[in-house]
RNA sequence: GGAGGGGUUCCCGAGUGGCCAAAGGGGGCAGACUGUAAAUCUGUUGUCUACGACUUCGAUGGUUCAAAUCCAUCUCCCUCCA
């Protein structure tokens, strides 16, 4: 179980695609997994997110502890059964929650105090703790508990919060208990320190697990800031685990990250920009809330084969945005994760073809000149 | 016919002598969103030859240094009573 295969390997990038094996199926990388942090990919249904190529979706540790409660996932049977998504799901520990609802809680040696966004109550998340709740909502691959540090920080706020995440790492490794049908991944830290990453990366990939992901990026780092760590990291990456770039992210970053290596994708992007009317497409971004999509009667993308694409116009989905009708969201969500999962099957094309670097330079330039 | 209430910027609706181009909503226009406190948040919304000027608060006329705000007439709407 957790074998991860090599298929092809770019000879003009190195990016690879690659086969991981979880006991819910396949996954096949470059992926991009949506993500579903309350047990629901908002507005899709779990048959809807298969039909259009989704492989894993992600769901989140935190808010499914404080709500249902993850005693009650248990129950039903596991998050694959209660949310009724019979693939491979990804569950991140809550270490984002760290850095995201950072007014409400405390970092501590022993783990992180909460006190809850919902009802103020308050709760502590340790590293086994985390594990322990991550076991008991059955994840494929689960996620060590980590500081998601911000940016910006300073050097020794970032070097400490790093070295905690590799002690953590540790506990979380001790508290594992079901390694036969979960893989645990590691988080790499640093912020946006060369050193500190690389620290980080000797001492995580040190440690024998069956994927390592590269955390706190896109967090508000300038682009450059994100490429360069990646390509930093690149050489002290093992090269026969998955990489998962943790929060990435746009279609651009997407393409950068796999030409530097990176296997796995996760971010809210797709879905919260669909619901707030922003859409990707073939030719850059389209705010279909935008006055001059009032008469368009033109599909968004004819590029695009989705549901929402295939069957109607750009004025349409702007009708039902304007009166706030809930399958706007729905299409736009639909389009924009197949957008993205059709992304990665042009970027697998590329690397089959050893040619990504040519496939970066040519999706650069088309979604500029829009 | 009698009594009362009211007409404010695209809409609703505050404002009752100067601090009012006029609160607040809505709508419109635009922007943001990267391991989801997000069907959310932010900016903007009379005109212009634009750090100043001009036009606006049902209409007209008047009082005043100064009116959306006071007075008169007209007009339209609403409620109650006959």
């Amino acid at each position: 179980m957790f074998e991860y295969k090599i298929t092809h390997e770019c000879k003009q990038s190195g990016a690879r695609i690659g086969e991981f094996t979880t006991p819910h199926g396949v996954i096949e990388t470059p992926v991009f997994m949506p993500v579903g942090t309350q047990a629901t990919v908002k507005a899709m249904a779990p048959e809807e997110l298969e039909n259009i190529g989704a492989q894993i979706i992600l769901s989140n540790t935190y808010h499914l502890y404080l709500r249902p409660g993850h005693g009650l996932v248990e129950r039903s049977g596991g998050l694959h059964r209660f949310m009724n998504w019979h693939k491979p799901i990804l569950t991140d520990s809550g270490g984002f929650q760290v850095f995201s609802l950072s007014k409400f809680r405390k970092i501590k040696e022993e783990g992180v105090e909460f006190q809850s966004h919902i009802d103020g109550s308050r709760h502590f998340l340790s590293p086994e703790d985390a594990i322990k709740v991550q076991n008991a909502l059955g994840a494929d691959i689960i996620m060590a508990f980590d500081e998601c540090a911000p940016w910006p920080a300073d050097y020794d706020y970032v070097k400490e919060s790093m070295q905690r995440t590799l002690r953590w790492l540790v506990r979380c490794k001790m508290a594992h208990k079901n390694t036969e049908r979960q893989a645990l991944f590691g988080i790499i830290q640093g912020g946006t320190y060369d050193d500190l990453r690389v620290e980080s990366a000797q001492h995580t990939t040190a440690i024998d697990l069956p994927g390592y992901a590269i955390g706190g990026l896109s967090v508000g780092e300038p682009k450059e800031d994100m490429y360069r760590t990646l390509d930093i990291l690149r050489p002290h990456l093992v090269k026969e685990k998955p990489r998962y770039l943790m929060g990435v992210g746009s279609p651009d970053c997407i393409v950068e990250g796999v030409a530097r290596g990176v296997d796995m994708f996760d971010c809210v992007l797709p879905t919260r920009t669909a619901r707030t009317g922003t859409l990707f497409t073939s030719k850059g971004k389209v705010n279909i809330l935008n006055a001059k999509y009032v008469d368009d009667l033109d599909p968004l993308d004819k590029d695009c084969d989705c549901y929402y694409c295939k069957n109607y116009s750009r004025a349409y989905l702007r009708h039902l945005f304007k009166t706030k009708e809930i399958l706007g969201a729905r299409l736009a969500t639909w389009h924009n994760l197949r957008y993205l999962i059709n992304l990665t099957e042009r970027i697998k094309e590329a690397i089959r073809a050893d040619r990504m670097l040519d496939f970066r330079e040519e999706f650069i330039n088309s979604v500029e000149n829009s």
